[in-house]
DNA sequence: ACCTCTAATGTTATACTATTACATATGTAA
DNA sequence: TTACATATGTAATAGTATAACATTAGAGGT
C-alpha cells in the first residue's frame, strides 16, 4: 500500500525520526507521551529523549500533531489544517481525548476575537467533559 | 497602610503556607512558576517544592488562582468566581497573561456545549495573541 | 560535480516540573 | 476528651524538557 510521493518545495518529506513518531502518534490515535514514545521507539534507533522532542516540535510546527498542554502528551491531528489551532475535550473519568473540529467553534472564536479585538494568532482550547461513555456507567 | 487586622474576610481560612503564596499571586498579578515563588518565599518559611504545590493545589481548588498549563504557571483569580474554569490570552512576543472575563465568552461557550451535546465540567482556554503595545511596536 | 547553507542527528549532561512516602502536627466536631 | 480530617515538614524520587556541542545529511546554486 506504499505510494511514490510527489513532494513539493514547502512540503518536504519527513526524515526519519519524525517519520516514526508520526506513525506512532497515528497508529495509537490516542494522546501519547513523549518519554512513552520514546521507550516505544527504542527498537526503532531513537535512544534520548531530546531526539523524540525534537521530532514532535517539527510535527506540532507542521500542523500534523498537536499537543495537550494540560497532560503534557500529543496526539495526531484529525483535522486537515488546523495549524497551531488546538480544541480539545478530555474526559474527566477515563481521560479519553477528542478533537474538536467543528464550522461552529470556529465562529465562537471568530466572535470571541472580535468582541475582544483581540489579534489571536493561535489558540489552545482544553474541555473537561464527561464522555458519552462514561455518562452511561 | 499596614495593619494586623488588613486580612480580608475572605481568606481568613487559609493556612500560612496558603497565605503566603497567594499573598505573593495576589501581589504580583503575573502568572508565577512554582519554583520561582518557592525561591521568593524562603525567607517566609517555605523550604520545599511540595509546600508551593500543596498551597497552590488546594488554591486552584478554591478557585482564588489558576493554572496556565502551556507555561507552567499560576495566577491569581481576576474574576469572582470562575472557579475551575479559566480563559487566558497570552502574548506571543512578551509572554503577557490576562484573564478574559465577560458574558461573551461564557455564551460561545455555553452555546459550543450545546451544539456539541457535551457535558462539560470545565474548561481551560489558552489565546495566543500579540498584546496592543506589542502590536505597536 | 563541487560548494555552501540549513536542518536534522547523536550524545551527554543538566534544568525544570511535580509527586510519593512517611512521620508529625493542627484544627474541628461529636 | 477522642476521633477524624486536613495541613505540615522533610527527604527522596519521578516525570518533563532543554542546553551545549560535535557531526551528518539534504537541497540549491554555480
Amino acid at each position: 500500500m506504499s505510494s511514490i510521493h510527489s513532494h513539493s518545495k514547502k512540503n518536504q518529506s519527513l526524515t526519519k525520526n519524525q517519520r516514526i513518531v508520526l506513525d506512532l502518534l497515528q497508529n495509537s490515535g490516542e494522546p501519547l507521551k513523549a518519554y512513552f514514545i520514546l521507550d516505544s521507539l527504542k527498537k526503532e534507533g531513537l535512544n534520548s529523549p531530546l531526539q523524540v522532542y525534537r521530532a514532535l516540535d517539527k510535527l506540532v510546527e507542521l500542523g500534523k500533531i498537536h499537543k495537550i498542554e494540560s497532560i503534557n502528551s500529543f496526539i495526531i491531528c484529525n483535522n486537515s489544517n488546523c495549524a497551531s489551532n488546538t480544541a480539545f475535550t478530555i474526559c474527566e473519568r477515563c481521560g479519553k481525548v477528542k478533537e474538536i473540529k467543528n464550522k461552529y467553534l470556529k465562529d465562537s472564536v471568530s466572535d470571541l476575537v472580535k468582541d475582544n479585538q483581540l489579534e489571536i494568532t493561535r489558540y489552545n482550547l482544553e474541555f473537561y467533559v464527561l464522555c458519552k461513555s462514561c455518562k452511561i456507567n
